[in-house]
DNA sequence: CCATGTGTATCAATACAACAATACACATGG
DNA sequence: CCATGTGTATTGTTGTATTGATACACATGG
């Protein structure tokens, strides 16, 4: 993987540290990292970034705690031959169940008719944009 | 509008005044809290939340600054006249557009298929569960 | 063998949220 | 009139989280 591949909002609420792990949590559930990628070096995402390389350190650890990473010394932290990825569907799904209640909750609240939130989600999802 | 009507988890990441304030605009562009609605005293709030009423002070004061409440000395906040209630549907769309997006981004990385995001989007503004 | 590249332990700086305990100015309403 | 109920300013404390700077242990590889 490359550093550049990490999307990062260094100005977003949500911690950097956090952006990282969920993202790459993500990409290991969905198939996109297998087991055995080997991630860019902190150094590198934080370079390219313009952050802390110890921010990028926390991730990967948190990363290396849930058995999604593992070290390789002296060579970097890669995907763990023992993640669990290319999760079955239903698993990815709950990952963004909180997610979808929110939305749920916030849609209610503003009266939003479905038709109108589903159109404009089904728009983001398969345009991309 | 009655204390137990406001949704507070004290547990979670997203600070309690903010809480309140985002869930407070909604109702008011949404219109379910229409201009002239007198909103429960900071005590009662905090009261029924176990909560710090300077915090929902704080909360109210923020929504005070944005023109949708105001103070009626010595009665407590009630929705502005003024406060722009019963929002456009598409200005109402464009408070949700955020958490559209972050949502739309985590199914991609989870190469989630559009179909099944939508159908249970569907389920949880439909029947609410 | 040792320069170079890993990750990270440690400590500090900062910011923020929430709570706590008052005290205050003000208007209502019996 | 004045007890009662508004919101709020103030000050201080606590707990937590995030980020950052530095130094370190370690393995690789020419």
């Amino acid at each position: 993987m490359d550093a550049s591949s990490l999307t990062i909002a260094p100005g977003a609420p949500e911690p950097i540290y956090r952006q990282i792990v969920e993202q790459v949590r993500r990409l290991i559930a969905g198939g996109q990292l297998p087991p055995g990628e080997l991630m860019p070096s902190v150094r590198e995402v934080a370079g390219f970034h313009a952050i802390n390389p110890m921010t990028v350190s926390r991730a990967y650890s948190l990363l290396e705690g849930e058995g999604l990473l593992e070290r390789l010394r002296g060579t970097g932290m890669a995907v763990a031959q023992s993640a669990r990825s290319a999760r079955p569907e239903a698993e990815r799904m709950s990952l963004i169940e909180p997610r979808l209640h929110e939305l749920a909750r916030a849609a209610r609240e503003l009266e939003l008719p479905a038709s109108r939130v589903l159109r404009r989600l089904d728009q983001l999802l398969e345009n991309g944009e």
